[in-house]
DNA sequence: CTTATTTTATGATTTTAGTCATAAAACCGA
DNA sequence: TCGGTTTTATGACTAAAATCATAAAATAAG
């Protein structure tokens, strides 16, 4: 995350998005530097026969979409607003120029970029060698620790639709559901009218 | 990739590891940065009935390991010396004050992960949504621009074991081969004595 | 406040990759 | 060069998640 006043010296420009409203399309070269001022982003992926999956979610003070940026390569997923979202834009040549003036900055890039490849790493690891449960349950966890999960009396409120989950972890609806519940049978979290806690 | 002059010059050492020869150990603290010098390293992990899952593969002049060093985090995966290896050691203090007096490095740095969360995304998305056959054509194409696949007059050889396929796009060895041999009567690979051209 | 849409839920069935078994070919080390 | 290991190969069978169908509950929209 980057100070909003150095990216207005550098000329970033406010620029609100609606729900559903596409931000940047797969295929796409990278022209800008989004940062999220309030909303949430989904970058996403889809296959042939329509199925989705989701590469991250973000929320305020985040940034995405940086990686293709710095290749001059294609985008390789769709950014799309989740609700009403308003970002700070700053074109690649402002950025770039900002990144070389403030070198401290690229430290913040570089952890953010790390952190970023953690998460894939530990995924791509869950989803192509563990069970459904498991696989939920490592998402929530790191859920838990990296996204803005809240903490009341009954745990942390996993704010996820079972679709998001599925989306996430690559499994059905069907299959979230039904981990879901056998996790709630074997402790390890909980459901409260509908909504999952841990 | 950071130049052999630059990392002498804060105190680097090269160490050799044999044929099969850990590097580091999931779950350890990072303490040094690592680059190739000759070699091959995988980095892997392993779910709790033995199964792998190779998180990448590197090779001469690449740094591999970097995202816990710069997090404070634990190795999400191991590292093993696929054959006789020689690597530059770096410890993690001199290393990054190396970063600070060379804000140009940090540059290279982001490029580099950039590069490898670019990888992880494609392979996530593929993975999670697509057929064995669509996942192995799309770490072929991925390994001829990325890995050092060499080309001969039949195209390009793949270079990995279908086993290696395997660990690297969560499909069993016998998947692999079936999806392979599907492949070539497709004509979009070919077989010449059971080694894979593209 | 009513209606439409989304989300959660559950059972039955199917498909597909995984598993198991076995073996030949290739490669490597002593 | 011999013997052991690894890699590729193939067929039969199984299991697990996907798919299909259907519906109730919750939420959002008008």
């Amino acid at each position: 995350m980057i100070a909003a006043s150095l990216l207005k010296k550098y000329g970033a420009s406010k620029k609100s998005f609606g729900k559903n409203e596409i931000i940047f399309e797969e295929g796409n070269l990278p022209a800008h530097y989004y940062q999220i001022i309030s909303g949430e982003i989904k970058m996403s992926n889809y296959n042939d026969d329509g199925r989705e999956f989701i590469q991250g979610i973000f929320y305020k003070e985040q940034s995405f979409g940086e990686p293709p940026l710095f290749l001059n390569q294609k985008y390789p997923a769709n950014a799309i607003a989740v609700e009403d979202s308003e970002l700070f834009v700053l074109s690649k040549s402002n950025f770039m120029k900002l990144l070389e003036e403030n070198p401290i900055i690229s430290i913040k890039i570089i952890e953010n970029l790390a952190q970023r490849l953690y998460y894939k790493s530990v995924m791509a690891a869950e989803i192509s060698t563990h069970e459904p449960e498991h696989r939920v349950l490592k998402l929530i966890d790191h859920g838990i620790a990296y996204f803005n999960f809240q903490k009341d009396k009954n745990g942390y409120l996993i704010n996820f639709t079972r679709q998001q989950i599925g989306d996430l972890t690559g499994l059905r609806v069907e299959t979230v559901i039904r981990a879901i519940k056998n996790l709630e049978k074997k402790g390890e979290l909980q459901i409260i009218n509908r909504k999952v806690y841990r």
